[in-house]
This record gives structure tokens, C-alpha cells and sequence, in this order.
DNA sequence: GTTGAGCGTT
């Protein structure tokens, strides 16, 4: 039953995405459904996926209606664990200029970095602190070890694949000392008579 | 079957 996040952004100006990290890979908007719509009104659920495989990314995004729900949702889930692992629960924004899609909704659903920027609250600077040496013990280098890996595996082959049917095609090494044979007795000829007349010439001239 | 930083489909 997952109709979440297949028919596009609904109405995004009367929402407050939520971001959703460090979820499980298989873990799907039908197992987030409950857990967020507890704290309030969900309309929207979406986990992107990989184009080729269609395998969870890791993360999603839950669209909230009110920022009061939203923001409950963050202080209640954020550091939860889902499916044997802690998500992280943060307010999401669209791209680096999230604040500019609509003066009022969508700059009031992203308070964190505003209130970051401007002024540093020690009421949320623990969680930071505690967030902050969360990400710390995370390194990255693995899965893109493995994004390199496949592309470059996928390369190879290609590349593998096309020189091998090229050099083992019997039309090939067939073709290819034909072709040479047939030029060089073709051009050869041709310019073999060129070679001759200018010996012939030569001494003629000299 | 695996993986683990990050900001999203029309």
C-alpha cells in the first residue's frame, strides 16, 4: 500500500519535510508511516531510490502538515532506533536555497539552521555536541570504495567485452591479413611501378 | 545477501 511518493510533491507549500537519515535499506515508508504519523499529521512519505536497482538510498523524507507536529516528531525521533539502527530526524530543505520556494512555510520549517546561524541556542547545543561525535564515528569511505568499484567494473567489462570479440572474431585476423595482403598488393603494385620509373628515370637523369 | 554520507520524485 505505499501510495506515498508516487504521484510527486503534493503541495509543498502547506507541508514541512522532514529529513530522515540513517534509516535501514529496506526499511520503507509503510514501516515510517506509523512511527512519524504518531506525533502527528503525515501527508507524504518518500524514500528516494537507486534508478537501477531501486534499493533504498538510506534516508527519506516525511512530509508533515503543521511545524509544531514536525518538530515533535524531530525531538521525539531523532536518535530513535528503527529497525536496529539510529535515524536521525531533522527539518529537510529542497536545495541551497530552500528558504526562496515561499516566504512563510517552508523558511519557517527549517528553524534549526536559521536559529544556527543567528544565534546558538544552549538548549539544543548539547544535542549538536552529541550529534556532531555521532557523525564523527561514521566514514564514507566504503560505500564510495564501492560506487567506483561497479562503475569501473562495469567499464571494464565493456571495454573487456568489445576488444575481446574483436581480436578472438576469425572475421577479424581473416579480414585483417586480407585487407593488408590485398593493400599492399594493390598499392604496392602502384607504387612499385612509381619506384621503377623513378629507377629507371633516375639513372637516366643523372 | 552486502553498504552507511547525505537533502527528494514532477
Amino acid at each position: 500500500m505505499s501510495h506515498f511518493g508516487r504521484s510527486g510533491p503534493p503541495d509543498i507549500s502547506d507541508t514541512y519535510s522532514l529529513l530522515v537519515l540513517n534509516i535501514t535499506f529496506r526499511t520503507t515508508a509503510d514501516d515510517l508511516f506509523p512511527l512519524f504519523d504518531k506525533y502527528g499529521k503525515v501527508v507524504d512519505i518518500f524514500i528516494p531510490r537507486d534508478r537501477r536497482t531501486g534499493d533504498s538510498r538510506g534516508f527519506a523524507f516525511v512530509r508533515y502538515k503543521y511545524a509544531d507536529e514536525a518538530q515533535k516528531a524531530v525531538d521525539r525521533l531523532d536518535g530513535r532506533v528503527v529497525d536496529g539502527r539510529e535515524i536521525t530526524v531533522q527539518f529537510a530543505k529542497y536545495g541551497p536555497n530552500a528558504e526562496r520556494i515561499h516566504k512563510g512555510r517552508i523558511v519557517e520549517s527549517v528553524p534549526r539552521s536559521r536559529h544556527r546561524s543567528r544565534s546558538r541556542s544552549p538548549r539544543r547545543r548539547y544535542r549538536d555536541d552529541y550529534k556532531d561525535k555521532d557523525h564523527k564515528k561514521r566514514s564514507r569511505s566504503r560505500s564510495l570504495d564501492r560506487y567506483e568499484r561497479d562503475k569501473n567494473r562495469g567499464r571494464d567489462r565493456d571495454y573487456r567485452r568489445r576488444s575481446r570479440s574483436r581480436s578472438a572474431s576469425p572475421d577479424y585476423s581473416r579480414g585483417r591479413g586480407r585487407g593488408r595482403y590485398d593493400d599492399e598488393r594493390r598499392s604496392g603494385s602502384r607504387s612499385a611501378d612509381r619506384f621503377t620509373t623513378l629507377l629507371i628515370n633516375a639513372p637516366l637523369l643523372t
